[in-house]
DNA sequence: CACCTTGGATAGCCGCACTATCCAGCACTT
DNA sequence: AAGTGCTGGATAGTGCGGCTATCCAAGGTG
């Protein structure tokens, strides 16, 4: 198909497409002659995958180009691929070492992954991400011990062997390469709007009067 | 203290906190004089929670500005106070109505809600939220039926019930809707970053090689 | 009294994600 | 065979968000 039906199908205008192709998210399609070229239903598809990365999963342009073509080098084998494109995900600003805030988050990191029996270093993007989270709560005197993080941690590692299990049902390599990345960005805004939505749930429980049926109201939404 | 003075002590510039100043993210300070201005604690702790929204929640400066005036917006009660500013809190593009994957979204949040016992309202931004988020997994064809759901809806139920009890924990009305904010918007990078480093964790055990002690290897942090 | 700092106002910068304009080469109609 | 309208590629421009730099006059300081 031509530029303008890859447009219209996945609704990209053309000129983004041009961009994405300028800026290598999407490879060339193949060339008929000197002024046309010819789309597949892979650029479909892998288009539509960019574009929920980019839209849904709030990832920057040039790391969604990192992390697509850490999921096609066939230069490494299935797991450094899925730990390269996992790790070139956005995660946040790196702690600030001159903070001694920071200090603490680090110890209280290490001491959740020791309670929880987990090995990740602390090199690792989503270690790094962890720190910075935690360091911001001590700094505001927020508490952050063992009791609440465990929880939290026990939590996730249900996730993730839920999730696994679901990446683990697709069979080629590439094919669970892309569920693998899709399923860990595009699951987060869900698991997220699942967490706030249980807040206003669980706070119309416990604070509204009984003839209230829902959660309290909201404003207008920003976009 | 003088502005150099909260620069100092908040690391953060004071060419940016006076632009915090000018979009009202900070309240002015105590005028002394026509030239000088009085700061005093309360503006060191607020100034450190716009930086932690800001920096580590990535939240826009404009929807901080809007979530912090409804925390402290004493027109309104406690749970309408809550609900305005969890409200505000960004909550990814509007789904797109013309694509039919957008209503299968629907049905299923509907039917997620409807399994789960909840009642929040579809034009809650979360909820609207977890409709994108749906939509988009459709439309790359990635199954998402109430066997993959329900599961992440009972965790998140847990996540709030937790949350709210440590919310509880606080007493002045105020302080506790700072933070509910603080702990709605700071706890979800946590729990991202500890789903990820439980992925990388069970992701080894799962597939690396008996030798290997930790997790695969991933590429240098982006910032 | 000379000098330095402060807070306020204004304008500028940078990165990012697009978007608009041009252009020459096809391809399809008539 | 000639017009006409699309095609893909290149280049420059736009709008926005989050700062950052410069200037200024009024105060404070030694």
């Amino acid at each position: 198909m031509r530029l303008a039906e890859l447009s219209e199908r996945s609704g990209v205008s053309t000129a983004t497409i041009k961009y994405y192709l300028r800026e290598g998210l999407l490879p060339p399609g193949d060339r008929i002659s000197t002024t046309q070229a010819d789309y597949g239903e892979e650029h479909l598809r892998r288009l539509r995958l960019v574009r929920a990365l980019i839209q849904v999963g709030r990832i920057p342009v040039a790391t969604a180009r990192e992390v697509l073509s850490a999921v096609s080098d066939d230069t490494l084998d299935q797991n450094s691929r899925l730990g390269s494109a996992v790790g070139a995900l956005p995660h946040g600003p790196a702690p600030d070492e001159s903070d001694p805030a920071t200090a603490t988050a680090r110890r209280t990191a290490a001491e959740l992954q020791r309670r929880l029996g987990w090995t990740v270093p602390p090199e690792y993007p989503a270690c790094r991400m962890l720190v910075a989270s935690l360091a911001a709560l001590v700094r505001l005197g927020y508490p952050c011990g063992m009791d609440r993080l465990l929880p939290y941690g026990r939590l996730a590692e249900r996730l993730a062997s839920h999730d696994l299990d679901l990446i683990e049902e697709f069979e080629a390599p590439t094919t669970q390469l892309e569920a693998a990345v899709a399923l860990t960005v595009l699951y987060e805004p869900m698991l997220l709007s699942l967490r706030r939505m249980a807040h206003a749930q669980e706070s119309a429980r416990r604070f509204a009067p009984p003839g209230e049926a829902g959660p309290g109201q909201n404003r207008e939404p920003g976009r």
